[in-house]
DNA sequence: TCCCGATGTATCGTCCCGATACATCGACCG
DNA sequence: CGGTCGATGTATCGGGACGATACATCGGGA
């Protein structure tokens, strides 16, 4: 998921961490930034994959564990998106697996790199996403109806927040999709699939 | 968190992890449930602590490595909540740290668990929490407000959404908050505070 | 009878988080 | 001129939660 993030931010220019994580936090809804302790392995993750690469010349790995922790000056590390670092991301972009669409972070990571993917593409991510929420929301229904005299009013207030709220998901996803089905090729970009390109 | 909330259902009745899940899922808005891989080391880390007992003799510890892996009978193992453990529920539902407020889903067990805190402590939490999405939600607004022409329509719909979304949990609490200043004692049950001591 | 799905317990590797430490730089102030 | 304070910036650690997976039991239908 953050490997995704990191790419198409990436993709748009080299940053530091630190700015990463700022844009990160934009891009994710400004609701939850993500921590250090998730972007720094990440990077060292990608950087090891080979789909980012750093400026830094190689004060990284030597440090024996005898050393003062690190007294020696730490500079600065730009991060670069390598070739195969957009090939992954264009890979990840399109093929859009299921597993896209349980998870709420990563569909907002997806939503906000639209304008990298396909329209089809596009298209399946928001219907499966209104799916999976359609059953959040059926399921949370249907278990309020059983429950509803079995819990206390504060549980019961809980659900209903939450009902609502998946309930409003799924129709903010349905205008989401209603406009999407309207003027598909609204504003695709850079999308590996220019739309003269028929396949 | 999770050990929190296992209290609070133990306290209930004695239970399965199979049910535990079941319940603690509905406990937590039927949205998110919780895996297995958290509840079974929460179960073991809460009775290696002595708060729940297991009716199980002792087929756990032993089973050296070199054994075929656990092909011994494995029933059914049911939890039980112990007196130190209905203590520390008492403690964690009273004490309430504004750490309470930061996470979505340990305001949620809190809430579940309202009808054994005081009426002071659930309107500390409430408020706690209304402040929390207060300052996210202002941040939202200030963010989108910031970065309305530079993102694309996309980022922008999420993050429309996602203010939204906060714009009317802040109100959903303001009504939980004016309902309980309203009837304060409304339904506090079992909690360790009986509404004639007066401290 | 036999297999299959629901029930049920448990672990593994991985990801992410909060807390923390450490380092650099500019600004403001004595 | 020097000192410190807050923003910037890199990095690790322990722990919690997760998905996937394995294993076991039991009832019911083909």
């Amino acid at each position: 998921m953050l490997e995704f993030a990191i790419l198409g931010l990436l993709q748009q220019s080299p940053m530091h961490g630190y700015e990463l994580r700022k844009q990160l936090a934009e891009v994710l809804g400004g609701l939850r930034s993500i921590s250090y302790g998730s972007l720094y392995p990440a990077l060292k993750r990608l950087h090891a994959a080979g789909l980012v690469c750093t400026d830094e010349p190689d004060r990284r790995a030597p440090l024996p564990a005898d050393a003062p922790p690190l007294t020696g000056r730490r500079g600065k590390v730009v991060y670069t998106i390598t070739a195969e670092g957009k090939e992954r991301f264009a890979e990840l972009v399109s093929q859009a697996g299921p597993e896209a669409y349980d998870d709420g972070r990563l569909f907002g990571v997806h939503l906000a790199f639209f304008r990298h993917t396909a329209a089809d593409v596009r298209l399946r991510i928001l219907e499966g996403r209104r799916r999976t929420v359609e059953r959040q929301r059926d399921g949370l229904r249907s278990s309020l109806a059983r429950t509803r005299e079995r819990l206390d009013r504060y549980t019961l207030e809980l659900q209903r927040h939450g009902l609502d709220s998946v309930d409003r998901e799924v129709r903010w996803l349905s205008e989401l999709i209603d406009s999407e089905r309207r003027d598909p090729g609204r504003q695709t970009g850079e999308g590996p699939e220019p739309p003269s390109g028929t396949d």
